[in-house]
DNA sequence: GACGATACGGAACGCTCGCTCCGTTTGTCA
DNA sequence: TGACAAACGGAGCGAGCGTTCCGTATCGTC
């Protein structure tokens, strides 16, 4: 099934793992305005040689953020089977927060409607997980009804905004996670002020 | 007291307009990411004729933007002797971020943790107007207590991001909502979740 | 209508940055 | 160890854009 591959060179893989790493650390710091000669030269090579490993700077930046996705996914996958889903869909939705929140290419990259992250079909095994996740909490009544995963990550986009500008304020994250709780029955109060 | 003006010209005067005018449509549809020259095209000036009225492109965004905001500032002021402060509180919530959702310039702005928005000195007559409101909303019960201006600000930072994420969705703004109306008892329930 | 001050326009400058090109170096294998 | 392919590095190209400069046009006034 896979072709033959032309057996990498040894001193290739190496300067492959330092360009990613670098791009890892600085996309992380500085988003993906960070230049790709500041890439090239944290990781020790020269700006050709990036290009011999990535086809452009958002293919690198997309490798970074895939990886880091994909971590995200592999821990949903691992609570899937948690017998307290309210409280393990509610972990998760905190943890992605404050992990994306000290990431300036993840927040950058879950906030772009377009191209990488939430939305990008490279995002679609994250995608699933979270649902699963989400149906299994709204199922046991922790996760009000009227929420999809969509809607779902959009909010995770919106407290990443709020985690911005407020760094470090727990009450504003539950202030989103309080009214995630609300049922349909509570909310009623609220329906003549909107 | 007021120093003597120099008497502008009246095409200078009708350029500053005209510039002003295309910028916020422009600023409004793009944000800030909007070539200079394309503003002073649709002014129908030339780029020298911008840099003769504002100092630089930045300027000339905050002179924008800070229009904006301060109408913003006369409704708040207008809406604080209300006397169901709780409705007017959340309708001037809402009301910002629909304003602000639909103007690119606003979204940027305001998303911005240093500069011009909320945070600068300039947005200062919005944030006295705005503490007004919250206050009193807060004195009745409305919202809830553990709260201040600036954690409803970073909310409707993190309204609009989510607004830009998934458009229209009236009832994710609900989902925070209805997190500002609960009370510290109602959120008991919530606290060996966090 | 003529003159001086004011304002205009847009070519050009300088800077950043993604990306490419090619002469040189290095790894691999016989 | 020699030879060839693979990989490297960094100078340089080109595009985009904020800003400036200065020759020209226009306004206001006498």
């Amino acid at each position: 099934m896979t072709v033959d591959k032309p057996a990498q060179r040894a001193d290739a893989r190496r300067n492959r793992a330092r360009v990613l790493a670098a791009a890892e650390e600085a996309f992380a710091a500085e988003g993906l305005s960070v230049p790709l000669d500041d890439i090239a030269r944290r990781a020790g090579v020269g700006a050709g040689t990036v290009y011999r490993h990535f086809s452009s700077k958002e293919a690198l930046f997309q490798a970074v953020v895939l990886e880091r996705i994909e971590q995200f996914s592999q821990v949903a996958r691992d609570l899937a089977a948690s017998d307290s889903p309210g409280g393990v869909f509610f972990s998760f939705f905190e943890d992605v927060i404050k992990q994306a929140s000290l990431n300036r290419a993840l927040c950058e990259a879950l906030g772009e409607t377009t191209g990488f992250g939430f939305k990008a079909e490279t995002g679609a095994e994250f995608r699933t997980a979270f649902d699963v996740l989400l149906r299994r909490a709204q199922e046991v009544g922790a996760v009000r009804a009227d929420l999809d995963g969509d809607d779902l990550r959009a909010l995770i986009v919106g407290c990443l905004a709020v985690e911005r500008h407020a760094p470090g304020s727990r009450h504003l994250l539950r202030v989103v996670v309080d009214g995630l709780r609300v049922t349909s029955a509570d909310a009623l109060g609220s329906a003549d002020a909107l």
